[in-house]
DNA sequence: GTGAAAGCGCTAACAA
DNA sequence: TTGTTAGCGCTTTCAC
């Protein structure tokens, strides 16, 4: 069913039964029911790419994901896109999935701004100095950015969780709890919520006046396979760390995996702390600190990076918004360094 | 730049260069490769919408996610979409993203039919008696299943692991290492994965003419809280289970929480096998039984998929096809129920 | 308050 | 081998 068949079943122009269901004022309000009824009695839908070409305006965001070959989907990049996709479908959006290697990066934007099949993007995993804010201005192409880049002061929009504060507070309360060795394992260095976390971890660490041992600060992709080898090496040690933390859920796996294995082996023994995401959802580490958390703060992350871009895009001359999202560390039991001292 | 622009800048019809960009053959070659070189020099690229609209042909792929309050975006699904993501763009397709709750779920269906926006879907997590099939037969939407549902023995097209022998030959393997009781942690019962799951543990069992134990077999969506509830619960039993078979990373988490803890305060003592995804994807569980696998495997089912569902759009005639992804187990070191045997 | 007609950017008959 | 024309399904002037 499209609008011409609908207009000729009400005996309506198609300008006037588009006018009613777009919610012009001029219409007569008799018709403008009869004909919304109609529509939802034929369950009629608008054909959104010629809606899209009548307007100019794509009724679409594009979300561009980075991948390389051996970290996976991130997937708290899919729950911030499930949280999106969400506003979306509010709003009458369609979302546009596409992936990337970093080489084909630019080109990928180039295409997608000049295929006007989006009208506004997400970028995920920001970098230091990431080329693609000014990429982004020149393309004149509407974004929220799903991190920061901190390198650059310019005016864009982001949305961003506390990275140097999560970390920051989550460190402090492994000191607190007696900790004073603990192993980090963290993303590649080149993104930026990896240094900001380390920023974070380094200041807990340096007020407490502890020095840091280079030996247990790790820096990957935030693959299951780092986190095991990591946290391998580090437990090997003839010091080894009595506690982690960790930048996600996949190297969180790997971590336990390896904790797993020495309080096999070697009867060593470590409390966990694992930060997991960009919402400073922090895992229940069952009888060790314990955080509460809800999957829904990074879906709830996603929906508001959604919502800025489609009012920017709605008003284009809106100043950048930016949202920071603090830390929600509840602190629940405790363990120190020394369980057989709780 | 569009069309117009661009066949006036080169003297020509837009339908000639219509026609020199979409090869048609009928083009003098000379002109061809002016056209072309015109188009890339102005990196030309033909609005996606207002082809689709000429052509009656989306260029676009749905896929719909199913999501619910308590589990996360699937991360299996998120690296086979970014498979399948490839595939399209290799084929001048786009991806759309929709997720769907239960309740909503046949209307997202026919929103995205009636809209036009897609030219196939690509469906995931099958249920058991899944009506969306019959629907989509109904909306004469060309679609590929990620999974199977395996009531239905109609004529449609799928692709997915072999559920059933992955988790026999995982189960048998746990049991050749001399384990008799295995917890199983598995998906809700509703889903056709996790019954297939189910089956090839228990004949495994009852092969060896083990008994199943009902107390460590659970069902619950696949989440980090439910893997280590369900672990937990396991390992308070007098007579704890000496091997876990996990349906998913996320649940794998938990369960390895919950064995950290266990052995930590009553030195419990389990060897882990983990299944990890749909693919079989075996993680490595350090020097308990040692499975290979390659992240890529997931991303490879999302490509398959992908091609299938393209190759089914321009062929609508070819009889449904399918494809059977065998698991993909490699032995390592392995370990028994009682370590210091080994 | 409603309608006729043009046009968004492209493809596809039909001509030439 | 190239061009003319109509049309995909919608919105949007401009009339009435």
């Amino acid at each position: 069913m499209n609008l011409k068949q609908l207009s000729a079943k009400l005996q309506l122009s198609q300008t006037t039964v588009s006018r009613a269901l777009n919610d012009y004022p001029e219409v007569n309000e008799a018709t403008r029911v009869r004909v919304k009824r109609a529509a939802s009695k034929f369950n009629y839908q608008p054909n959104i790419r010629a809606t899209s070409l009548a307007t100019g305006r794509a009724k679409a965001i594009g979300h561009i994901i980075p991948i390389n070959s051996s970290e996976v989907f991130n997937p708290i990049f899919a729950e911030f896109i499930a949280g999106a996709s969400q506003a979306y479908s509010k709003r009458g959006y369609e979302l546009l999935l596409t992936t990337t290697e970093s080489n084909t990066e630019e080109s990928v934007y180039r295409t997608i701004a000049s295929k006007g099949s989006v009208d506004g993007v997400i970028v995920h995993a920001p970098r230091f100095k990431d080329s693609r804010i000014s990429l982004l201005q020149e393309l004149n192409l509407p974004f929220v950015i799903h991190g920061r880049d901190y390198s650059n002061t310019g005016d864009y929009s982001w949305i961003d969780i506390n990275n140097r504060q999560s970390f920051y507070q989550a460190t402090k309360l492994l000191i607190d709890l007696g900790h004073t060795r603990i192993s980090l394992i963290n993303g590649v260095e080149t993104l930026n919520f990896a240094r900001r976390r380390l920023m974070g971890f380094t200041k807990a660490m340096t007020d407490a006046q502890l020095t840091l041992d280079q030996n247990i600060l790790f820096n990957g992709d935030l693959t299951e396979a780092n986190g095991y080898h990591a946290a391998t090496k580090a437990l090997a040690f003839k010091n080894p760390p009595t506690a982690f933390l960790v930048s996600s859920y996949m190297s969180a796996l790997g971590v336990r995996r390896a904790i797993h294995n020495a309080n096999l082996q070697m009867g060593v023994d470590v409390s966990v702390i694992i930060h997991d995401d960009e919402l400073s959802y922090f895992h229940n580490t069952g009888d060790v600190p314990q955080f509460t958390a809800t999957r829904s703060s990074v879906m709830e992350a996603g929906m508001l990076a959604a919502e800025m871009l489609l009012s920017i895009i709605d008003k284009p001359e809106t100043a950048p918004l930016t949202k920071l999202l603090e830390a929600r560390l509840t602190i629940g039991a405790s363990t120190g360094p020394n369980r057989s001292d709780t």
